[in-house]
DNA sequence: GATATAATTAATAAAAATTATTATTTAGGA
DNA sequence: TCCTAAATAATAATTTTTATTAATTATATC
């Protein structure tokens, strides 16, 4: 089995089921994938896989922080493993989503990069100060 | 009526019906907002708007670049007029997008926004160099 | 290794979100 | 003002996501 990702579901404290283990191995074979590529993915391994269980691992994945989700225009969320800060190269052709290093990133105009960029975001996550004042309550 | 709004439909080449000066009148109010809270906040003025004419719209003011979207993990997308390359401060508690300016952004560092950042996310849009080659077609 | 128990799963139903259909209305040009 | 294509409201249909439940299973403890 892949141990690899045995290993990350223990230490994420979560039960090791063939069901996340498939889903695991499937997104990281696909790189970045929506729920239904990860579904049709896991089935060939696991043709009883229910997509239910797709939706709540993927949920529950997010959770303990083993998977990262990337909302995207146009498309539905991907899903992709946990790792470095990173950014994405999302083709509005094709849907495409490819990882890029973000740390030198930022000598781009020179055409290092083979993308017609038409538009480039920074999303920045994090509390803002009202939730910071207030503690975890939400509104 | 909403000159702007009018104006602005017209330079785009949609017709001007009071449902579009509504519903772009509503952005404009809450500055980014979701599908829900479009259709709320257009029922005020126009009570007798169909979700289905809300969504329909949303998707025709985008192919125009009236609108811009903003996926955002973990909740539904937003949207807001189309105005100057910026960048969002999205609050993991409350939902709350905010506007930031692009530019001086990278003197971050030192304490000039209140906002504890938590993750920093660049997606590039564009078209990778397949679809380049390819033309047009999708894959 | 066997057992108990809480978590997980498949199957399915239910709910929520989005898109399609259609008859009617309307914006904008002739 | 009239014509016509486009837009709308109402609704149905579809798609996507979540909840329910009985059966199964992972794992901790013995």
């Amino acid at each position: 089995m892949q141990m690899q990702v045995v290993n990350s579901l223990k230490a994420h404290g979560l039960k090791v089921t063939p069901q996340r283990v498939t889903i695991l191995s499937a997104i990281e074979k696909k790189g970045h994938a929506n729920i239904d590529e990860i579904y049709k993915e896991a089935k060939t391994t696991n043709p009883t896989m229910s997509l239910a269980t797709v939706y709540k691992n993927i949920t529950s994945l997010i959770e303990t922080k083993l998977l990262k989700e990337v909302a995207i225009n146009n498309q539905k969320s991907k899903y992709e493993l946990s790792k470095e800060p990173h950014s994405h190269l999302i083709c509005k052709e094709c849907g495409s989503l490819e990882d890029i290093d973000s740390n030198n990133l930022f000598t781009l105009n020179n055409d290092k990069i083979d993308f017609d960029i038409e538009e480039v975001e920074l999303n920045i996550y994090g509390v803002c100060n009202k939730c910071k004042d207030k503690g975890t309550s939400k509104n």
